[in-house]
Formats: C-alpha cells, sequence, structure tokens
DNA sequence: GCTTGACCTGGAGCCGACTCCAGGTGGGAT
DNA sequence: ATCCCACCTGGAGTCGGCTCCAGGTCAAGC
C-alpha cells in the first residue's frame, strides 16, 4: 500500500480550495504544519484530504473559521475530547437546521413576491 | 387614514436592522431618500417598511448588496421593468434553491461524522 | 543547458458589509 | 428650566476571509 502524496495543485482541484487559501488555512494553524518534500515542496497526505472535506462541509454550513479551530485544536488533543467535538458539532448541527428553515420561510416569501408580480404584468 | 410614520428607533426595532445600517442603506441608495421632520430626523413611512422587508428576506437569502441595488433601481424605474425583477428573483430563488441542497448535503456528513464519533465514543 | 511552470515565503492589499466616533441639535418628561 | 435621550453628519475603523505580489527555488521536458 503505498502512502501516496498530493501536491497543492491536485488538493486544490480536489477541494476547491486556492493555492492560497490551503497556504492560508496552514497558517493559521486549521490544518497541521503540512509535510514536505526535499525541495520545501507541501505534500499532502489522504489524512489531509480528509481533514479539508470536514472543513469544507463546515465552512459550506457557515461555521466560522474562529469555531473550525476550535475543533480543530480538539481533534488534535485526542481521544477523549470527543464528547466535546460532538457537542461542538450538534450545536452546528442545529444552527444549520434554523438556517434552512429561514431560508425556506424567505423563499416562500420571495415566491410570493414573483407570484404578485406575474399576477400584476399579465 | 392616518398616514403614520416611524422613527428609525422603532424601524430598527420592527426589522431587525440596527440605526447605523438603516443609515448606510439610505447613503448607497438601497432606500430611497427617507422623509424628514421639521428637524432633519428620519420619518419612514409604511412604505419604506415593507421594502425594508423585502431587504431583509434577499439579504437572508444570501443576496449581494450589489444585486439588491440593480433590483432597486428596477423598482424605481417604474412598472415596465416588471418582468426583468421577475427574472432576477427567479434567478435568486434558484440559488437560493442550490443553497438549501448544498446545506442539506453537507448536514448529512456532519451528522454522519457526529454518529461516528458516538461510535467511537461509546 | 534552458525554459517553463508549479511551487516557496513574508507581507501587503482588498472586498463586503457594516460599525463606531466626535461633536452637535431638538424635543418631551419632570 | 433642565435634563436626557434619540437623533443628526461625515468620515474613519473594523472584521472576516481571503487574495495578490515580488522575488526566489527547483525539476523536468525539449
Amino acid at each position: 500500500m503505498s502512502t501516496s502524496v498530493y501536491t497543492p495543485g491536485q488538493v486544490s482541484e480536489e477541494t476547491g480550495f486556492s493555492l492560497d487559501t490551503l497556504r492560508y488555512y496552514e497558517r493559521i494553524g486549521l490544518l497541521e504544519p503540512i509535510g514536505r518534500n526535499a525541495a520545501g515542496q507541501r505534500r499532502f497526505t489522504q489524512e489531509d484530504i480528509g481533514w479539508l472535506g470536514m472543513i469544507r462541509c463546515l465552512r459550506d454550513t457557515g461555521m466560522p473559521i474562529a469555531e473550525m479551530l476550535r475543533f480543530a485544536e480538539l481533534v488534535r488533543k485526542g481521544e477523549h475530547t470527543i464528547p466535546d467535538r460532538i457537542a461542538l458539532l450538534e450545536a452546528h448541527d442545529r444552527r444549520v437546521e434554523a438556517q434552512v428553515g429561514n431560508l425556506r420561510e424567505k423563499q416562500t416569501a420571495i415566491r410570493n413576491k414573483i407570484g404578485y408580480y406575474r399576477s400584476v404584468s399579465c
């Protein structure tokens, strides 16, 4: 089993994060220091990519970076923080739920507006 | 029928926009110039409040201010822009739909993660 | 053996959307 | 009368989250 690694370009391609964003995330500690080859270039592992997938989920659901940092720290501190991680993710899940609810509600209003415009213009 | 007006404080209370945000929106032209009393203080009409409700919907569903400005201009230009307004709102509605879909998808992943953590820690 | 292109660094810049500030005015309740 | 509080203005500041830049290093293909 080859311990395959990925170049920044490949990771950017795969995760949708820009090269700058990947470097930025490493700088602020959202990613642990990424491994390097002899020339000092980053080589991401499968695990890094998995973690970036998690980051992607949290970002896309509106979690601020500050909170993702807290989550990252919990992960680093080891297994005994799993209950805390669950709590954090559950709280976030509730916010996502609320977000969807709010979105749906506002969407209905927008659709009503469209309907109104249609009734006026026809 | 009294043409009732509202103070900035009341409008802020009712719409959830801060006083500064209300002034900001007027400055950038998202609100038309708000009426004033003798002392130069703003007095919002029911219509202003209705428009702010629309703004609230669009903001909360992620429309950038630049696009709300375009919409505001259409509204100002009169009835003949109604088809354009419909088009704009429909495009936005599609984005909202996509947003909800993405949110749901990511939420599922987060819930799976929670489930995984539970399976590990129990 | 040279070019090309992907990568490196530290630091500055940008963008959207507010938010705050200083210094000033006016009006209603006590 | 006086106090206080809500309001006013123009302009500066903040914040989150990237994004860009200059100047440099390697590696591989032609």
